[in-house]
RNA sequence: AGCGGGAUAGAGUAGAGGUAACUCACGAGGCUCAUAACCUCGGGACACAGGUUCGAUUCCUGUUCCCGCAACCA
């Protein structure tokens, strides 16, 4: 391809200690749908996931199952791997792990030029420590300034030396950047909510911990004594994926030209970490900060209230899936719609089996499936085909606007009403009528709907790849599914 | 305490200074090409109190209630 633009998108890496949570899964679909639309109008495109594999849940975890970290986070990683292959993400999306050779490498490197430029030094860092459960505990997990589990202990403070990132330097770089890129946060309200994180003003955080007390992280340059905590860890995986410094990967994708588009998707409760602290971490490295820091919500459960294991409302990708092998050959299509049309795209939204179930049979069921049988039967039956010149359309040349502007959910909303349309269209001209009068008119009808499927499916390829590619070919090779694409739950 | 967001039909959401939209559920009718699917019509809502305005549900202020964040949580 000439002319192909560079385009680099990345999810945050999910933190192995747990299953693969629908969260995660929500967020590497709608990244997926990014990377399919940019491939579509003929972008190069790098797409990063990967596993977070370090720190002391992980270590604790591992001691416990009596194995060591690296066995436990080879075991996890596969779990990521298989949910990626089974959600049908693009085959070439990159896969990062933080235990990587090349990204402990870069993450040396990150460190060294960090410190190099002053922004890393050793301060004291004071802990909070219950003795009850031997454990440092935050503020967060504080109640009254005591330990929930061992009220009747005082809290010790303990000081022990840290290395920091002097993230307080890089308060009016972060407010300059953020006021020349009006987009870089986007929805709006989570921008906002950042500048007024940033005008509160910066503390310094934590980069390091003792090995003595945790050794399962990334040895810190020059210092036998600390490991790298979770940030100079994890965040520099967006590089290190693309072979920072060396590699070729890191100058086509990631330093690219003069319109860069360096995206990176992930949740809310990383808003700071992504938009503040790590463009912080780039700065002071010398390197070009990312261009647009998109932000999911949550997933609820049906009424709103959190996803937990003690309520029971927690909705596992793998099951879902399972859930619908028996109703059609499409499941993993049917968690990608259903997380990207149910689930809006920037606020939380709730979701249960029930409503999964509800929303295949109305959208999935009653709407493409039925569609796409109600107009092959009629085109086959009727002899209707597409010419070859429209056949052969296999980009919408079209800009998705809602796409452009990452609001996947309205994305997915417009092409169901193009769907929609087609019954309507149906509906009010009645080709199955005019077939027995007037079979010119009637075959002028079925043309046009034929037609307009053609681009629902061309426009879907991106959200719901399987399906998109079957209906096409239905058209293509002018033929009837030969089973519904989505049959009626029993 | 502070900061941010929110309160719209039975449920979930959209929206905007001037006939309040969509999906599901509900009621009536239509069609028979399709997976008892599909189409049309109908009922039903802007938390409360002030203010600005010719006019606010939309802007401002206050009240009540809900949800995040409160930094080292990976």
């Amino acid at each position: 391809m000439t002319n192909s633009k560079p385009f680099y998108i990345t999810t945050t890496l999910p933190y192995v200690n747990s299953d693969p949570h629908i969260g995660f899964a929500m967020e590497i679909i709608r990244a997926d749908v990014i990377a399919r639309y940019k491939k579509s109008l003929g972008y190069d495109v790098f797409f990063n996931t990967g596993t977070d594999e370090h720190g002391a849940k992980i270590y604790e975890n591992a001691v416990k199952a009596g194995i060591t970290p690296q066995e436990f986070v080879d075991k996890s990683a596969k779990n990521f791997k298989d949910l990626i292959s089974l959600l049908n993400i693009s085959n070439d999306v990159h896969f990062i792990r933080t235990t990587d050779e090349k990204h402990i490498k870069a993450c040396e490197e990150i460190w060294n030029r960090c410190i190099t430029k002053g922004d890393i030094e050793k301060k004291q860092y004071k802990i909070k420590y219950c003795v009850g459960c031997e454990l440092e505990k935050t503020d967060s997990e504080l109640i009254n300034g005591r330990c929930e589990l061992h009220p009747d202990r005082e809290i010790e403070i303990r000081e022990e030396e840290n290395y920091f990132f002097k993230f307080s330097k890089y308060g009016n770089q972060l407010k300059d950047f953020y006021k020349n890129n009006p987009q870089f946060v986007i929805p709006d309200f989570r921008f906002n909510e950042i500048k007024s994180f940033i005008d509160r003003g910066l503390e310094d955080f934590s980069v390091s911990r003792l090995k003595e007390k945790m050794p399962w992280g990334i040895p810190v340059p020059n210092d036998e004594a600390h490991v790298m905590y979770v940030w100079f860890d994890a965040l520099t995986n967006y590089i290190s994926t693309l072979d920072w410094p060396e590699g070729g990967n890191y100058k086509k994708y990631w330093e690219q030209g003069d319109k860069r588009e360096v995206v990176q998707y992930c949740g809310k409760d990383n808003l700071r970490q992504q938009s503040a602290m790590w463009q912080a971490m780039l700065m002071s490295a010398g390197l070009p900060t990312s261009t647009n820091i998109i932000i999911d919500g949550f997933i609820t459960g049906a009424d709103g209230v959190k996803m937990s294991k003690s309520l029971g409302n927690v909705i596992n990708p793998f099951e879902v899936i399972e859930m619908f092998k028996g109703v059609t050959d499409y499941p993993e299509d049917v968690l990608r719609f259903v997380l990207l049309h149910d689930i809006s795209s920037f606020e939380d939204g709730g979701m249960s089996l029930e409503s999964i179930k509800q929303s295949y049979q109305a959208n999935l069921a009653n709407g493409i499936g039925n569609l796409t049988n109600r107009v092959m039967k009629m085109a086959t039956s009727y002899g209707v085909e597409l010419s070859s010149d429209d056949k052969n359309i296999t980009v919408y040349d079209d800009k998705n606007n809602s796409l452009e502007k990452f609001d996947l959910t309205k994305g997915v909303i417009e092409v169901m009403s193009g769907a929609s349309w087609i019954d309507e269209y149906i509906q009010k001209n009645e080709p199955f009528k005019k077939i027995k009068i007037n079979e010119e008119a009637a075959k002028k009808d079925v043309y046009v709907a034929l037609f307009h499927l053609f681009g629902v499916a061309l426009k879907l390829e991106p959200f719901l790849p399987k399906t998109s590619a079957k209906i096409l070919e239905c058209i293509r090779e002018n033929k009837m599914p030969e089973k519904p694409l989505f049959n009626r739950l029993p």
